[in-house]
DNA sequence: TTAAAAATCATGGAAAAAAGGGAGAGACTT
DNA sequence: AAGTCTCTCCCTTTTTTCCATGATTTTTAA
């Protein structure tokens, strides 16, 4: 049976490019494509396909957060990841939050097909620069995990807030605030707020 | 006359994408694709395109660079950028290294042909969105002028190294050092170390 | 339902940065 | 020769960060 495939990506370029190098599988039925999560979502409710594409940068959200939100609700469908070259450091996030698999754009109409066929029967797949990025990332530079309420300090502490203000903002005690400004330096492992927002600048998470 | 075209961009979706958006303009000849800058003016040895589609991000060079070094042997050849959206801070770049337009990758069919049939006569193309992303450069975060002492210390600053430490290193007053830090932020119109760091990295200075 | 994780708040003290000021020496340009 | 730019150095006061430690409540996941 054929497997029918949903895209999400916000370059047309891209989608189209995808489309060309599967127009000639005949095993593959192309059901749509969305250029931003809420569209992809809309489309869900209307049909499941088999396997979905999914960029990980959207213009409305990530697709880290669209696999999460769409895998809670349609276990079935499969996801795989694509991402260019330098935004390795989101592999693993993109597969813990449910995706099947990964592939790098530069990928071949082959290894597309390989992925796809590959995570339609259960199986896990990594691209061969996928993987290489991934074994990189465990040695170099671990991505943190950090959580809503620390990301949303984070950012304000990278808009020039200080404890304080970002206190006022969030309805927090000062104190709080410091709480998640230590939490975030120590699971970053920076020595002080600059090299905090350097690496998260690095690894995209602001 | 037909205009010869020529894309230089890593990845391969891509290259389909726009190929196959263009495919059936006839005022296009496809004359070759590379995917990195060294083949990229291999190829130019042999021929000339006409026109070619930049991306800004390549494996072995930036597009910036490989635009001059290209505009300076074979100034005739009018270069199109390329770039996805959170990148705007490129465009100036590419402009004035040589470019005759911006195109960005979410960009359609008929963006594209009306690029490079506007820059094939000679005049400037800037696709909708990056006009915008360049005026909301030109608005909010103009490109701050920094002498190579400040880079050093701005350099150090990112890296999580105090006053003190800077100090130590550059062989200077700690009070020197500090004089550095507060024109960085004046310059960089930051409140504190947090945002200019996120300015500085967000402008790729760092 | 129970255990783990996240979010909340607190005290107190040392270290560092931010903000304000001023000033001199050397290089480069007009 | 006058002016600008860069790099250098110093002082004070206030604010903020950084560090250590501990504890309660709410949320989430197993």
């Amino acid at each position: 049976m054929p497997i029918k495939l949903f895209i999400v990506d916000d370059h047309y370029m891209v989608i189209e490019g995808i489309r060309t190098l599967l127009q000639n599988e005949k095993d593959i039925i192309w059901v749509g494509h969305a250029t931003n999560a809420a569209s992809c979502m809309a489309f869900l409710q209307q049909q499941l396909p088999d396997v979905i594409l999914m960029d990980i940068n959207l213009p409305d959200k990530s697709g880290i957060e669209l696999c999460k939100e769409l895998k809670s609700m349609y276990p079935s469908v499969k996801v795989l990841g694509l991402s260019t070259f330098n935004q390795q450091s989101f592999i693993e996030k993109m597969m813990s939050n449910g995706a099947s698999g990964y592939v790098l754009k530069n990928a071949s109409g082959q290894e597309l097909m390989e992925g796809i066929t590959t995570i339609v029967q259960g199986k896990e797949y990594l691209s061969f620069d996928a993987a290489i990025a991934l074994r990189y990332i465990d040695k170099s530079s671990k991505v943190p995990v950090i959580t809503r309420r620390e990301k949303e300090v984070l950012e304000l502490i990278a808009d020039g807030l200080t404890n304080n203000e970002i206190a006022k903002q969030l309805f927090l005690s000062c104190t709080t605030v410091d709480t998640h400004r230590k939490n975030l330096l120590a699971k970053f492992e920076a020595k002080n707020i600059a090299s905090l927002i350097k690496h998260a600048m690095q690894l995209q998470m602001i």
